[in-house]
DNA sequence: TTGTACGCGTTATCAA
DNA sequence: TTGATAACGCGTACAA
């Protein structure tokens, strides 16, 4: 074999004087080619380390058994666990699967969609980025009548399209109503930014389990930010200049977690002083002192579902595709970090 | 735009009655085509929702302009912050990002190689699984010409082939000689697979600052494992037989937390009891109690320089590229694990 | 500066 | 069961 010379099945047809239209037959497994020839051009394929060239099949056929997966960052636990169940279903299916984060930018995930598009992923899956306002990148894929299922993070602006999420309000609700329970009044909430409608719906599940237990709803005990680890640190400040507050419920484990490690630092006692409650799970929750009660959300099963749905989509793509959305139910996981001692 | 009709460069072609190659020029911004067309081109290539459709494209030119990354797994946190060296450099340079995961697995592994070049990306990046001792997969896509660059995990089958790794051995030897200044006299090893090389070499490195030091090395005290969160536990419980044991240097992070957790369990003292030593400097490290002592490896640099390397490997296929090798020098990260109290 | 003509590697269609 | 031919969408050498 000659260094960077590929190998075509052109080549193959010429080594066995027989046609490039058998050959490829031979090599996509059709029953159309006697069984003889087919290992005989088999054989000789790998002889000469024929390796197909995927660009053209796909070229020709308009399919590229490829589905796009656009999330904010590989690295946070929940979205692994997301991907995992993606890439279970989609081998299974014969799928490959791209996966491109977003960074939680609106400009890279523009970019992304478009590349994607472009090489013509047979589907995407996508968890919008915390700039996502605009939707012209998404719509217009759609648009091209290419499939679409939206992950955990569903778009008001296509209550039309298929999504995999889970049921915020309810383990919002949960999650705080056992801070009531175990005795908390004032309890402040770490909030994410209001156009990620998940984050708006915890706080409205934090607000109603308030309420409905007769405890004002203080403004000021709601702290907006985008939950990274320094505004965790940052929200646990200024926490400290309301010596009320015995509680916290974080939007996510992020925040909460870089929180108890300042309160700590400043004497605080977690939970006696301050309960906490965290959201996703992460890995660092179970290993934090005290144990962080949190919200775990089933992302594998998250994955494999929305994963389904696409393929499904994809598949029937000619026919009317009516667009099917699951709201799965979190588990609240009790810890030290919400139980008084 | 009629759903699921793809814009093609005759239909502007068409539509603008200019013939399709200067289309093309146009939307490739070539200077051969004066300005006024092809802002007329570009203008209804846009009102007409065209997108470039790159399989036609790559076949064409023989080039994807996309690069390749094969790792072990994506959610471990060396890996994703050398995910985030690569897509930065790539994206500089203009190329984009496949990433893989082999979970560990040659199986896996081997598909993925073989769709990658299938795919006819221009490069592979890749951390082979913990299973490879059989490197055909490796050999037959480099022997095509195609670049490789080895990350982190150089393979001894490819001794002049690009890599990107760290010097385990000095790491090694600098935590076991950390413990033995601070006065223990009984360190065991948790040692990983030993068809990885830098396991190997991470417990010579150990070897080596046991015998500079006089310290007889025993054969019993090195625990080998996958690392995983179980072999950790594991490890540790059988740690427990020898009570003489009054350090651990562990091959990773991972059976180090656990093991610390488990061996908390028992009541032992971390560190008065048994000082602690992992490798990785993984999130979790820093936030266990006690906080861990750890090795940091510069995946990030990792990262951007493989991707250097191999897009000018790419760039220069032509020409006899020299292959270059780099072995970065990682940092003993101080913590609580290790020092008397 | 623009147009003509062809080929990248594969597969679908039709005919033999 | 096999062969001939065209086409997928794009880029480029060459001609005009």
């Amino acid at each position: 074999m000659i260094k960077g010379n590929k190998i075509t099945i052109h080549d193959i047809s010429k080594a066995l004087n027989i046609d490039s239209s058998t050959v490829s037959r031979a090599l996509n497994n059709s029953p159309r080619v006697s069984l003889k020839t087919r290992e005989k051009i088999q054989k000789k394929a790998t002889e000469l380390g024929y390796q197909r060239n995927s660009l053209a099949s796909n070229l020709r056929t308009n399919r590229t058994n490829t589905i796009g997966v656009i999330i904010p960052r590989i690295s946070r636990h929940f979205f692994a666990t997301v991907i995992a169940g993606i890439e279970e279903t989609a081998y299974e299916e014969g799928y490959n699967v791209v996966i491109c984060q977003s960074l939680e930018s609106l400009d890279r995930e523009e970019k992304i969609m478009n590349s994607l598009a472009s090489n013509r992923v047979d589907g995407i899956l996508i968890s919008t980025s915390m700039e996502t306002s605009k939707f012209e990148h998404i719509k217009s894929y759609m648009d091209n009548n290419n499939p679409v299922v939206f992950i955990d993070r569903p778009s008001d602006a296509f209550p039309n399209c298929s999504s995999i999420s889970i049921d915020n309000f309810k383990a919002s609700y949960d999650a705080t109503k056992l801070l009531i329970e175990k005795g908390r009044k004032n309890i402040a909430h770490f909030s994410g930014p209001q156009n990620i409608g998940l984050y708006k719906t915890r706080k409205e599940g934090y607000i109603k389990a308030l309420q409905e237990h007769n405890i004002p709803v203080i403004e000021r005990y709601i702290f907006e930010s985008n939950l990274s680890e320094e505004d965790g640190i940052a929200c646990a400040k200024k926490l400290l200049n309301h010596p009320d507050i015995d509680a916290i419920y974080s939007a996510n484990d992020t925040a909460a977690i870089s929180a108890i490690q300042y309160l700590k630092s400043q004497g605080v006692d977690i939970p006696n002083n301050i309960a906490v409650i965290g959201f996703n799970n992460d890995p660092i929750s179970e290993v934090i002192e005290p144990s962080l009660t949190t919200i775990n959300q089933p992302g594998f099963e998250m994955g494999k579902l929305s994963t389904e749905i696409l393929i499904q989509q994809i598949r029937n793509k000619s026919e009317n595709t009516k667009n099917e959305s699951k709201v799965l139910v979190p588990e609240l996981i009790i810890r030290k970090s919400s139980e008084n001692s």
